[in-house]
DNA sequence: GTGAAAGCGCTAACAT
DNA sequence: ATGTTAGCGCTTTCAC
């Protein structure tokens, strides 16, 4: 049952019904009678105006699209948590596409979701330089990056502190007394790599330390391993490693196991990425935690805040900053030389 | 620029470009020459159906809604991967929401979803007796139920053989030489927990060992880490636990640390729930795993075929169960009296 | 072989 | 205080 069959049953017209619908009954001055009339006998039947024909009329669905390069992983899904939660407070829903690691995936998604005419696009890119992406999306087309950023696109995102980060948890490092501080890092294309590499190097150079230690060269748990086991069977281990994903700090502890290098006594960690388990591996890890729930809500806030403009980016910043967070629990300790 | 537009520009009517673009040229014989121009001038400014005005006359959407408790949960976000993948290679997209293991929250996603006019559900229900969804869901609404299984919504629904998952895990346990086996339960009003404690009560009872050795009723780690302390401490501790779900696996195995009881020498381990770092604790543990991917997988073929069916359910079984698989690790061993 | 027109469900401009 | 009508973009029936 829709609006129509629902003025046709009480004999008024379509658009009193609508009016009344709209909670906008009072500024149309139809009568308390109709208005209750109406609202009684849509209550009674679950009558609600139909979003596609509303939709189709207004030129706005109420959806946004969600782009991530993995559902699956806890990083995009607690974003993704953040996002719909957000965006459903202002009243929009989300449309979610994975794009699966894979640039001609992700095109293929923007596209259908455009099609669909979302009013606007949460996008955490898969990478690449955006040659993939530019003819989709038209200037005025309300786009917000997360999490990686494409500067081509030209538009504005919503990333975290990864150069502080990484600045963070050296001095921490030097702190404790380490001065053979390593990093181990992945594929240099994304720049959320090179950011927390940045931030390596510069921190490094500070504390006038050796900023090009530097191995690893794949995202892969197992190449972290090789690299790191290479590292700790070196003239000159380092004692202390930052590695800048997940899954290499998960490899550089395989390596210190096999060779049975105590974590932390004889070699400190601290990696990148918070997960659920990071406190429950032994020992547990100290993390630089990044701020998903504030990322997620304000990349809406951002988006929505796009839309209303008209999607026309009025000259702000091409990315928002959020601080990251150092956790500190068992995997670092004092170096006692 | 759409259709219609591109109608004008090259002057035929909207229709032909309509049945061109819809690759039905040859069907209503429209001329190679007309074909080839409509096309080409589509790709050159990338014009495709709007899916909107489409929906509004075909009334389909070519959009599935997917309703889960948590997106963030890892369980969720690869039941939602799996749904996404499968969706997308049949033609649609998902509408994500995240009901917040809330049932009032769930009842107001699903009439959103409803209101855009979704083609169908895939629910993963909170759980509770369905009275909230029950007005939501004509019976010509497709609708299937995933993991949990709320009986009186009467929809089809696909799930695990939670049971028969307890079953083999105890008697893996017994084989290995276990007598006294406990159970860590949450709360039982999911038809998930009950199956799963259901199964655990049968296998025991069929191997003449103590069924009501059962202990535990919060859903939280550190309820479970107290039940399991009480338990260990207790006068004739188990030499075996089965845990029912992960977050209550992690509460018994900080129990076990807290008790100086090494795992698993002294204290086998079996918990429901694989996850990706259930191999990186230590000891590593031994899973019983759900076939994620399947599910997802099948519901939406299953959702699908609802689908074609005009959402008449042809009398199908009320819930299709999928094998779960153990995954044997560091945390089970043999007992030695 | 192609076009004109109706209609999906809605809202807003324009009547009364 | 309410009704009539046009039109959002599309597909399909009917017409020639």
């Amino acid at each position: 049952m829709n609006l129509k069959d629902l003025a046709a049953h009480l004999e008024v017209a379509v658009s009193t019904v609508s009016r009344v619908l709209a909670g906008r009954g009072a500024e149309f001055r139809i009568s308390a009678e109709t208005q209750r009339r109406i609202l009684e006998a849509a209550a009674e039947h679950g009558v609600r105006a139909d979003e596609l024909g509303r939709s189709l009329r207004l030129k706005i669905t109420r959806t946004l699209g969600l782009v991530v390069p993995d559902i699956s992983n806890v990083f995009f899904a607690t974003l993704a948590r953040a996002v719909e939660h957000r965006a459903r407070q202002a009243g929009y829903l989300v449309l979610l596409a994975d794009s699966q690691e894979n640039t001609e995936t992700e095109a293929q998604v923007v596209q259908s979701l455009l099609s669909r005419r979302i009013d606007g696009l949460l996008l955490a890119p898969v990478g690449g330089d955006g040659r993939h992406l530019l003819p989709l999306l038209s200037p005025a087309t309300p786009v917000i990056q997360m999490d990686r950023l494409i500067s081509s696109l030209n538009t504005s995102g919503v990333i975290s502190s990864n150069a502080e980060g990484a600045h963070e948890a050296v001095r921490l490092l030097a702190e404790l007394g380490h001065r053979r501080i390593a990093c181990i890092q992945a594929r240099g294309d994304s720049s959320v790599i090179q950011e927390r590499l940045r931030g390596f190097r510069e921190a490094m150079t500070e504390l006038s330390l050796d900023p090009s230690f530097v191995v690893g060269d794949a995202h892969s748990q197992s190449r972290a391993r090789e690299a790191t086991h290479a590292l700790l069977s070196g003239a000159e281990p380092p004692t202390a490693l930052l590695t800048l994903t997940n899954q290499l700090a998960l490899g550089a502890l395989e390596a210190a196991r096999d060779l049975s290098i105590s974590v932390p006594d004889q070699l400190s960690i601290i990696t990148f990425d918070e997960q659920p388990w990071a406190s429950l591996l032994s020992p547990p890890l100290t993390t630089i935690a990044q701020p998903l729930e504030e990322m997620g809500a304000l990349a809406v806030e951002n988006l929505l805040r796009l839309i209303e403009n008209g999607g026309s980016m009025t000259r702000e910043p091409l990315g928002q900053t959020l601080p990251t967070r150092l956790i500190q629990r068992g995997s670092t300790a004092r170096w006692m030389s």
